[in-house]
DNA sequence: GTCTATAATTCGATAGAC
DNA sequence: GTCTATCGAATTATAGAC
């Protein structure tokens, strides 16, 4: 049984309740009381606030950038590039939920030299997400898209799995999680042969 | 040329600075500042921060769910009863970005009462979501898939649309738009498998 | 590490004059 | 409708004893 410090608890409760009253909703005496101890305790355990916010924030950025450049240095086609990166969202999804969850909801809350920074690395992830997108275009694999949309619909497609994860506390399969987001998503955008968009249908 | 009043200014420059920095990092200062004058004059156009939010989270919660009613009781095909769908996210986050922008990302701040409120009705539009799906899944014109994910699937295809209306401020081509994002979703959840009655997938 | 006490600031909201 | 002035409460963070 792993032994959890209470570092780790501490940080596992700020999370959660970031998660569910946001950062600005959440005072440093909610977490205290998580805790179970008095609020000038909190800061044995951080600096502020705020640096508990950009730790994490940038923490789980350099996650996903990490796992990104991976895939794009990887010898897939672009088509199976894409099926990694939907794998890559699914696993850092149900390891770092709470983590995924503050990095979607509260960057606003950054201050402005380091919200600067994280919309600037959000910008160059991405970019390499639409880099692998237009690989796949060009080789025929994808079907051909407005790249800026093509992207955005494939991000959104995996950023509600966090949401998955934290209200089905590990009551769910991520195989089988993995293997219908995979359809949804490559079957959207993959070029098929049956071009179902056209619509004839009968009546 | 429309004559906007001072009233809808207000709320312009009150939703636009939630947007920007968040409900809760968002002062009446703030808003008063956009509007050119003191504090003490924002309560001459909302009666509190709180109603202010309620207001416009449960207007914009009300216009979703007239919109799906009347699909739902419409006589298309499941396949076109979610075409109409998206549509209808369309429209109205280009009509109501930074309404939907609230409505998306700052429901947390709600009262208790009143966030129990909306949390249900937000519940009532997935299952109505669910609905279509389900019907469209029934009559094989929609792919074999987990209820619950497709719906969350398909829903996440068009909560980014709002941001695309605030960031490309009227710079983009809605009927493209449209067009794009139906051929993903629809590609993306269609069974491309023959039109006859086989419902079973063989791999 | 935990406590009590408190500093320093900010924020939502009201009162009342003009 | 707009202003000045202010109240009361909440919040982040620190000081210092145990």
């Amino acid at each position: 049984m792993p032994t959890i410090s209470k570092q780790e608890k501490f940080l596992a409760a700020a999370l959660q309740l970031f998660h569910e009253k946001g950062f600005k909703g959440t005072t440093m005496k909610d977490i205290a009381e998580a805790m179970n101890f008095e609020v000038a305790n909190v800061y044995n355990y951080i600096e502020s606030k705020q640096a508990l916010l950009e730790g994490s924030l940038f923490s789980i950025s350099k996650q996903f950038h990490t796992g990104i450049d991976f895939i794009l240095a990887s010898t897939y086609a672009p088509i199976d590039q894409l099926r990694e990166l939907i794998r890559l969202h699914i696993r850092l999804s149900v390891q770092y939920p709470y983590e995924i969850a503050l990095h979607t909801n509260e960057w606003r809350n950054l201050g402005a030299e380091t919200r600067q920074q994280f919309v600037q690395e959000r910008s160059e992830y991405e970019q390499k997400v639409a880099t692998i997108l237009e690989r796949g275009i060009t080789d025929g694999s994808l079907r051909q898209m407005d790249l800026g949309i093509a992207t955005q619909a494939v991000l959104s497609a995996v950023r509600w799995l966090y949401r998955w994860c934290t209200d089905n506390q590990g009551q769910f399969n991520p195989i089988e999680l993995e293997k219908q987001l995979m359809e949804f998503v490559i079957g959207g955008i993959a070029n098929s042969a049956h071009p179902s968009m056209d619509d004839k249908r009968a009546e």
